[in-house]
Parts: C-alpha cells; sequence; structure tokens
DNA sequence: CTACGGATCGTCT
DNA sequence: GACGATCCGTAGC
C-alpha cells in the first residue's frame, strides 16, 4: 500500500521512526529499483540548528518548508546527493534523512549504478556497501536535484509503500546524528533510528 | 579493525 | 572565500 499524505504530516521525528521498515521504490526507465528503508534521521524547525531551513527559507531547503509528503535533495561535498522526505506542515522546514535502505528489488541496476557490475559479480564489500549510506544509496537508484520537490503521492518516479514488513519497536535503536558537529543546541538530540542489524 | 586526508562544487556569507 | 546531514583509498595495527 502506498503511503499517502496524512503518513507524512507529522513531526519528523515521528515519520522517522514509522519510515524504518517501510520500502522505498523508484521507477528508472520502466524498471523498478526498491530497498526496505533500515537507518533515518529526523531535521524539524527553526530549534533544531541542524536543520538546513532553521534560520528561515532559500534557494536550495525551499522544498523543506512544503507540506509533507514531498522530497527534498540536495547536493553537498561536490560529489554527493541527499534523499529526504519533507515531513510536518507547509511552513515548518520538517524532513527525515533516509541514510540506509536494503536492496529488495531492481539488484542488478542498483549493482551497475553503483559498481558496473552485475550483482551476482560483486565483491562481499561491494555487498555491504551497495546502499548503506545516504551517497551510496543515492547513487544506486539514480537519485539527483531532478527529485527535489516531488510529491510521494503516486507510483511515478518516486514512492513510499508499507509492505506489511513487521519491526518489532524495540529494535529500533537511537543516537545523536552523524556529521553535525558543527550544531551548537542539537547535536546531542538522539534523532537518528535505525534498525538493530540482528533484526532481519 | 580504526584513522586520516583528498576529492569536488553548489550554496551561503 | 569557506565549508559541508559523505565516500573511498591507503596506512597502520
Amino acid at each position: 500500500m502506498i503511503l499517502k499524505k496524512d503518513f507524512f504530516e507529522h513531526h519528523a521525528k515521528t515519520v522517522a521512526r514509522e519510515l524504518i521498515g517501510k520500502v522505498l521504490l523508484i521507477n528508472s526507465n520502466g524498471k523498478i529499483l526498491s530497498g526496505i528503508i533500515n537507518e533515518t534521521e529526523a531535521y524539524h524547525g527553526f530549534t533544531d540548528d541542524a536543520c538546513h531551513g532553521h534560520k528561515g527559507e532559500t534557494e536550495r531547503c525551499k522544498s523543506l518548508f512544503k507540506d509533507g509528503g514531498h522530497v527534498y535533495v540536495y547536493f553537498t561535498y561536490g560529489i554527493h546527493h541527499m534523499l529526504n522526505i519533507v515531513t510536518f506542515d507547509r511552513g515548518t522546514p520538517s524532513a527525515v534523512l533516509i541514510r540506509s535502505i536494503i536492496p529488495k528489488t531492481g539488484k542488478n541496476e542498483l549493482a551497475t549504478n553503483r559498481f558496473n557490475k552485475n550483482y551476482k559479480d560483486l565483491s562481499s564489500n561491494q555487498l555491504k556497501t551497495l546502499t548503506n549510506g545516504p551517497g551510496k544509496l543515492t547513487q544506486a537508484f539514480k537519485i539527483d536535484r531532478s527529485f527535489d520537490g516531488v510529491e510521494l503521492n503516486k507510483k511515478n518516479k518516486i514512492w513510499i509503500e508499507d509492505q506489511n514488513i513487521k519491526i518489532d519497536k524495540e529494535k529500533i535503536l537511537l543516537t545523536p546524528r552523524i556529521g553535525i558537529d558543527y550544531a551548537e543546541k542539537s547535536k546531542n538530540w538522539d534523532w537518528r533510528f535505525y534498525l538493530d542489524p540482528k533484526a532481519l
């Protein structure tokens, strides 16, 4: 079942937790690429000094201010795209960063996009690192700025489904967010959620 | 296994 | 002009 607007129109922390175990799907030239989300981070509001929009809207981060159920993609380090799911209400910068995915369908395409190889020819290290980071998964799924601002309500280009994968609540672990040491107030908030590796 | 530095460029100050 | 919600290769243990 495709997730609709009402799923996303909550605090980013709520959505970040509930996205664990949901399935991200991309239509890549008619081929469906998909994977199970197993790591997320919440970025929410004007008081979260790690949130790109906390000081106000800019050209880059304007999608963060949309209503829940859109996509925010930005480019960083001169190399990587980051995939975010916009949450909460219009006017408040709020989103969930997708940090890791477990490949499900279209594995040959994912392997080609990352390593220019068939899935069966991947080394054990390449298998492990196929989509287990925010920059790696956007490379594998071919997600770039053309996805920025897209709505998640149709099975067009990108959408998220509940495929009835059951996740025990105690298997979702919390830590502070990664790579935001520059943040002063918020760097120690436990806004990163990930599925216990032993759970699947 | 961990530690470190270079890559690379759009965005904001 | 500085820097980043990262990744990868290399070096050392």
